[in-house]
RNA sequence: GGGCGCGUAGCUCAAUUGGCAGAGCAAGUGACUCUUAAUCACUAGGUUGUAGGUUCGAUUCCUACCGCGCUCACCA
């Protein structure tokens, strides 16, 4: 017989002695005065003098410590990742509710009523006059000192992690402020929020595999969207002329530290900008969510301090230049050379080398917020190229800390262009370039109706919430990171055996 | 997918050169009417991730597998 299978036992036995007793082991309703961070700010510096007359107060929460004293008792409770203690006197609550209060597990989630008032040691309290019992725990919460430590219990039984690690709960917060932020900001400027499909009978607007599923009564394959830049703007062609979107893209691609196959992106187009005026809004955007979430333009990350109040900018080449290290730097005219290229890379082309060579040497060093603008056209399908040189597109990519965390460009919008891309795509496709662009037929036929001039952009929430909480890995800012399936749990099997032959004890 | 590392009680961690698997917290019983990592006494809790192998003897050494982490590859 396991452990759990003795708490269990004697932890639904304290369910039939709490009912017994006369109270729901599974409440219902419950109305505070108060939550518990409420107090602590209202009453949190009152003074044992100011607390008189009387404050009356009625919490609820989990509890989380106890001490037991013979006829009298501590215990703290736990609202929204903050702490009161309650004092428990047998003479106060009556003899009832103290026989609760002596049957109570670390975990239980009960409502407390009484009066303010501060224990010897200062200690703002709870002089407990009655109790209520609202929800049984009947598994044994982490260790108290330590918390839950293990990552993968913590990302899988993300609620404990909640519970054990107020930190954590700081994360989420702090990444739900990032979105209104942003949103907010959005909002402000005159853009629409809109939901486009997740499921999409064609992908594309990004590189990347997708993951397939099917419509039954249809009978047709489905692909989760990798992006919704394409709907986005159909939407911008039918005169929504500001646009955004916040919602998950699904790419089908490795896990890392900074992968999650489903992922959070903010989208939005602006019609009649470009992506010199998007550099300039997304500034603007950043700085704002900074402040917004942080508190300061200035994030300490993993030990560098990151200045949001401006976005450095520089042309890929130039940064090739500038943040190269080590022997043989480049000079100006060499990142300009085809020849140069094609000699530090493998890739075929002078466009695709000038990428390859980024990615490899410079984009880990780009700490500081950063710009890097003027992509070769090869890898951008679906932006306009430079009105002087037609080998690269109007394209910026937005880098911090090393990770890209943001895509823009001046949208492509002349429909034969587009058509050629992308039958330049489905070359590369015939080649066996698996991420290479579909061609989407509707797409070409709604650029055919005009689309205005616009910019687009996309910025990754849950990098920008990493960096903006100091989080080294995309698992702490995603509540359930995808992992392999658990084994067996065992729980219900043990409660079914329980609750079986379960007799009271 | 490759390399490296980790996996011991519900949680946090020990275990000497391969020699009786331990502690704290949590749990149970008892004492205690201002404690706060409460204290004190006693009790229970383990297929050491799984399956094999070497050995008189394996938590320890070897192999495979499972899970997680880091890293490389992959990922505009």
């Amino acid at each position: 017989m396991s452990l759990e299978d003795d708490l269990l036992k004697q932890r639904l036995a304290r369910v039939r002695e709490i009912e017994a007793l006369g109270y729901r082991a599974y409440g219902r309703r419950y109305d505070f005065t108060h939550t518990i961070p409420e107090i602590l700010g209202a009453y949190g510096s009152k003074t044992a003098e100011e607390l008189t007359p009387e404050v009356r107060v009625r919490v609820a929460g989990r509890m989380m410590t106890v001490r037991h004293m013979g006829k009298a008792g501590f215990a703290h409770l736990q609202q929204n990742g903050e702490r009161l203690q309650i004092y428990v006197k047998k003479d106060a609550v009556g003899e009832r509710d103290f026989q609760l209060f002596k049957m109570l597990d670390i975990g239980d989630i009960i409502g407390v009523e009484g009066y303010l008032f501060r224990t010897r040691t200062g200690e703002l309290s709870i002089h407990a006059e009655k109790l209520e019992f609202l929800s049984k725990t009947l598994l044994s919460m982490p260790e108290k000192w330590h918390g839950l430590e293990d990552v993968e219990t913590r990302y899988r039984q993300r609620y404990l992690d909640l519970i054990a690690n107020p930190e954590v709960r700081k994360v989420f917060i702090t990444r739900a402020r990032i979105i209104s932020s942003l949103r907010r900001q959005l909002e402000a400027r005159d853009f629409i929020e809109v939901e486009t499909p997740m499921m999409q009978p064609l992908y594309g607007g990004a590189a990347a595999r997708p993951f397939v599923t099917h419509h039954n009564t249809l009978d047709i394959d489905l692909y989760l969207r990798i992006a919704p830049e394409l709907y986005l703007k159909r939407l911008v062609v039918g005169g929504l002329e500001r646009v955004y979107e916040i919602n998950r893209n699904f790419r089908n691609e490795g896990l890392s530290t900074h992968h999650n196959p489903e992922f959070t992106m903010l989208e939005f187009y602006q019609a009649y900008t470009d992506y010199l005026g998007l550099m300039d809004f997304s500034e603007a955007l950043l700085k704002q969510a900074a402040l917004d979430a942080a508190g300061s333009t200035d994030v300490d990350f993993d030990g560098q301090r990151l200045d949001f109040s401006h976005l450095e900018r520089y042309t890929m080449r130039e940064a090739v230049v500038r943040f190269w290290e080590g022997e043989d730097r480049p000079a100006t005219e060499d990142v300009a050379s085809p020849e140069w290229l094609r000699s530090h890379s493998r890739k075929p082309t002078a466009g695709e080398a000038l990428t390859d060579i980024f990615e490899q040497r410079v984009e880990s060093k780009l700490i500081q917020p950063t710009i890097i603008y003027d992509y070769p056209v090869e890898t951008s399908p679906l932006s306009k190229t430079k009105p002087d040189d037609p080998a690269f597109v109007e394209r910026f990519e937005i880098y911090a800390a090393g990770m890209e965390i943001g895509n823009a460009y001046t949208e492509l919008n002349d429909p034969q262009e587009q058509r050629r891309r992308f039958d330049m795509q489905l070359a590369m496709r015939e080649r066996g370039d698996e991420e290479a662009h579909q061609m989407d037929e509707d797409y070409v036929r709604a650029l055919a109706y005009a689309m205005p001039p616009a910019g687009g952009e996309g910025i990754g929430i849950d990098r920008l919430t990493m960096i903006l909480t100091g989080s080294r890995s995309i698992r702490d800012v995603i509540l359930f990171p995808l992992l392999r399936p658990e084994g067996p749990i065992d729980l219900v099997r043990e409660m079914r055996e329980l609750d079986e032959g379960g007799a009271p004890a």
